[in-house]
DNA sequence: TCTTAATAATACTATTTTAGTATTATTAAA
DNA sequence: TTTAATAATACTAAAATAGTATTATTAAGA
């Protein structure tokens, strides 16, 4: 069980990377492609809905590629897991549509989770891309 | 992003189940079913594994039915997700094969995660199906 | 010993998610 | 107007999830 999914890494590894360069150039997809080894394609993808989320700008064009908009400090791991995971949670009920018998009464399972998964909440929300370029 | 399965959440309500009889009595499928209203095969599928890992005891013939064998307080969730979701990895490198840039002067990303990963277990390591039976 | 009420084991299936690929359109600089 | 870039959309393959179906086995009890 992944906690972190394949389109969040590659997110995660292509933003490092624009974010290294110096001055907010505009990066071409095939450079960073080149640069991080990852499936052209498939990271096109990626960086098209992180551009659609707001975290990237286009320029389409000759000369054209991709540039950050938010700075490294304001983009949060969670913010990236959320674009391609869904939101995490942490205290889901799976008797969908079903009559739990343990909501009348307040499921244990659910407080239990809830409050840790509000101190992971905090611990994660400390990450971000900024944080992640130091190494 | 679901954090529990949905195996994992119909063996909790199993075994929470299952540990409220008073002494320890077989329990049957049927009887679950009805009480908890779970689909009869797939919790049956579920007990069967939980059988074959040693959490419960499964008796064939007139009388059978499945009954704890180890103690409520000696059942953690985690031991429960590990059996139906496998092995949490919260550092995950998704780039399998290939070579990561990152391995080479050690990922920040896989640090900071193994860390908070290390305090999340010491918590979910505290929710036993004991702890659970209070509600 | 035969019936019956239980689980065991195995194989199958449908849906959703994951991880991509392929194709065509659009844009803007030179 | 050519060219080098992304945009958009549709498609696909594989794996995981959430079951269902079928047949075998077992043991109690009449």
């Amino acid at each position: 069980m992944n906690f972190i999914s394949r389109d969040t890494d590659y997110a995660v590894r292509a933003l490092i990377y624009m974010a290294r360069q110096p001055k907010a150039e505009v990066v071409t997809v095939d450079d960073i492609v080149k640069k991080e080894r990852l499936p052209e394609r498939f990271l096109r993808r990626i960086l098209q809905k992180l551009a659609r989320k707001g975290f990237l700008a286009s320029n389409k064009g000759k000369g054209g590629g991709f540039s950050l908009v938010r700075s490294p400090g304001g983009i949060r791991l969670t913010d990236l897991m959320e674009t391609f995971q869904g939101k995490m949670n942490l205290t889901n009920c799976l008797l969908k549509g079903r009559i739990c018998p343990n909501v009348m009464r307040g499921c244990l399972l659910r407080k239990k989770l809830r409050a840790i998964g509000k101190e992971l909440d905090n611990k994660l929300n400390k990450i971000t891309i900024a944080s992640l370029m130091k190494g």
